[in-house]
DNA sequence: CTATCAATTATCCAAATGCATAATAAGGCC
DNA sequence: GGCCTTATTATGCATTTGGATAATTGATAG
């Protein structure tokens, strides 16, 4: 009557942390929250589901690093391009808005992974922490970039200046997130780059949209 | 050894109905979707928790019934101050843009309870086209104001103004929410005006902070 | 004052969830 | 090849959750 025991070979424990985060953030994506249940983490990463409690203390830190995990890659994805971008700071930081407005940082599934995470932020002060760290970085690499710009010298408030293509930026990302179809391929970033060059007063447009091929074509491969 | 019943007295369809969302909406922003169970809602409500089943099909309905509740609200506060604002189409934008930057719509609750539903909108159809409409209504308002203003006549593309000019109010918006005590006390109304100006290339600034003193202590009237 | 109706409460239930603990076998070491 | 460690599975449990159903009571009409 007992039927026989699921066959299993031991892994490294990096591994089985990785394929825990990963099947984490694929349910949270596809379902919300609350499909994110031990049971079906662990169906999805191929173990049972008392593994979880054998290399995480409890479900919430589990979530907790599947959060930092996510954080970490989308704000990677963002800067990946400006370690070969040109030494031109326009067209470091028209690179920098192009590659956030894109794939694979714009992606259907990174809002819901985002705004999920959100809540759960204002329980755990380990995530709370996460987010205000992930956030500020990306800001203030955003103000640094913006502060090399020859255009501006010191002429305006930095910080305000920053905040403002942020918000831009957030606020694209966001839509291009909710409503993928509601935009033609390389729409989003010549917004942000005209929105952007706008505020900053200076142009992006050229710059960006010549990086643009490039930059797609680089995410292309990631996507798939 | 039977306890006494809870006492009662029957009140009106819509009485119940209201103070069954605004409970949900209470508990939502307090401690995520996983804190409005239907016994803490009925609770909160002052009610028992069958009586939820009695004014609605189910726990996804309320739910769906307070979302709605939500963004008719935070709509509805957007466009407040727009009908007794000037006639001068430059006043009116820059209203807009005030009113979606201040309270009550710049809220730490409210990014919360936006996050929340978020993902459930992707779940259950009624949602999702509650937000759609919501959405889009929220653009196309935007898009009818940039429309109107006397500087460009039909110069640009006003649909990808008017999306640019959303962006930058929803990443503000979002920032203010998240990090209320970043922000000084109308700084990011200005950095707003002064963000959407550069990019319709219209100064904005005056008109707004003219306008911000009456928005203000209308806004602090409506919070207490 | 009484009967009636439905708004509201009370009770029960099956399913799911996170976690704890016991059982087992996979793979390395001598 | 046998043993030993521990990664992994299997089982059980208390709690919670949403929902169904029965019991009761407050109000209203006549």
């Amino acid at each position: 009557m007992s039927a026989d025991r699921k066959p299993y070979h031991r892994e490294t424990e990096d591994t089985r942390r990785q394929a825990l985060i990963t099947a984490t953030l694929a349910l949270v994506a596809e379902g919300g929250a609350q499909a994110a249940t031990v049971r079906a983490i662990a169906q999805k990463a191929g173990v049972t589901a008392g593994l979880i409690r054998h290399y995480f203390q409890g479900k919430d830190q589990l979530i907790a690093a599947a959060y930092g995990h996510l954080m970490t890659r989308m704000t990677a994805d963002s800067a990946a391009d400006l370690s070969k971008a040109p030494h031109d700071p326009t067209a470091r930081l028209a690179a920098f808005v192009a590659a956030a407005l894109s794939p694979p940082v714009v992606d259907g599934q990174a809002l819901i992974l985002w705004a999920t995470f959100l809540q759960e932020t204002h329980r755990d002060p380990a995530m709370r922490q996460t987010h205000a760290q992930t956030y500020l970085a990306f800001r203030d690499q955003l103000q640094s970039l913006i502060a090399d710009l020859p255009a501006l010298k010191g002429a305006q408030d930095p910080r305000r200046l920053a905040i403002a293509c942020n918000a831009v930026i957030d606020g694209l990302w966001m839509e291009g997130c909710a409503l993928p179809e509601a935009f033609a391929l390389g729409e989003l970033v010549e917004i942000g780059l005209r929105a952007v060059g706008a505020i900053l007063g200076t142009d992006l447009s050229g710059q960006g949209m010549r990086d643009l091929a490039q930059t797609t074509d680089a995410n292309k491969k990631v996507k798939t």
